[in-house]
DNA sequence: CAGTATCCTGAACGATACTG
DNA sequence: CAGTATCGTTCAGGATACTG
């Protein structure tokens, strides 16, 4: 049944979006630097404290997902101190919460051992508990079935 | 202000789901396995030439995503020939589409050179681009800035 | 506090040869 | 065709010391 969601004629997946992605944010801390900061951890200090990583990984992870416009680095000063930053979300960064929050609940279903995690996330707006989800350009949800995947033509056709 | 988009009491995050799942998933190849898996494809051989890996961490990696309830090993028997086996994608590995199309969408709007990427995700019944996104239990799209996280306690109240 | 520099180890990976 | 075995390498990451 599940074999004929998607088939796709060999179109070149070397040039996936999906590889090009896990390329930027796929190592190892990446992502869990991206999901404290949208925990509210802004400082060096704290993503340090929180995932237990050295700080050399730390400085260059922080350091590629600003250059790839992720994070920004917003600087600041206490009175009497130097500047130092702070690392917040871009809008790029907001545009990949789909893939965190499915990870998440993917590992709540899979992985936990209730089926429920430590973290709920819930709607301000009524609170119910939220979830990744596809959905089509009205907002409505899309059955894995019901999705077909076609290779885009490139550079073939025109001039 | 994106900031505050989620806010988290210091609730132990080594335990978190997110974490969890990608230390399944997160290794260099398995993602790019069952996205080919969605592709339509099953066999050894297939996934060696189109992912260019080596047969060894494909073994490897197949060997995880199989014990991990992700893949099912599907006999079959070509005539006059010994069995062999098809991977096939289980309705755990389906869970994860909407990390994939996240990943996928991201990298079209973000890493593609004109904002679309060498494949579009559409729906069968009508046709529309279809997209990750975060909803709430009624399906209704939920914005970022309308996310509350919620450490869950535990063990500690009951009993 | 916010990083940088250095050294080291291990694991993931690539290449390749081999097997039923 | 569908893998397993072996070997070598590279690179991410851990530990730790150091700097403004």
């Amino acid at each position: 049944m599940l074999e004929s969601i998607m088939k796709a004629t060999a179109s070149d997946l070397r040039y996936c979006s999906i590889a090009s992605t896990l390329s930027l944010i796929g190592e190892k801390w990446t992502i869990l630097i991206l999901r404290d900061v949208f925990h509210g951890v802004t400082r060096f200090d704290e993503f340090l404290r929180r995932l237990e990583c050295s700080p050399a990984v730390l400085s260059a992870r922080l350091k590629t997902l600003t250059e790839a416009g992720l994070l920004r680095r917003v600087g600041y000063r206490e009175p009497g101190e130097r500047e130092r930053f702070e690392y917040r979300p871009t809008r790029a960064a907001v545009e990949l919460l789909p893939v965190l929050v499915g990870l998440m609940q993917w590992g709540d279903a899979h992985l936990a051992q209730n089926g429920e995690g430590p973290v709920q996330i819930r709607s301000r707006a009524n609170g119910q508990l939220v979830h990744a989800a596809i959905v089509d350009e009205d907002g409505e949800l899309v059955s894995p079935r019901d999705m077909e995947l076609l290779p885009v033509a490139r550079g073939t056709s025109n001039t």
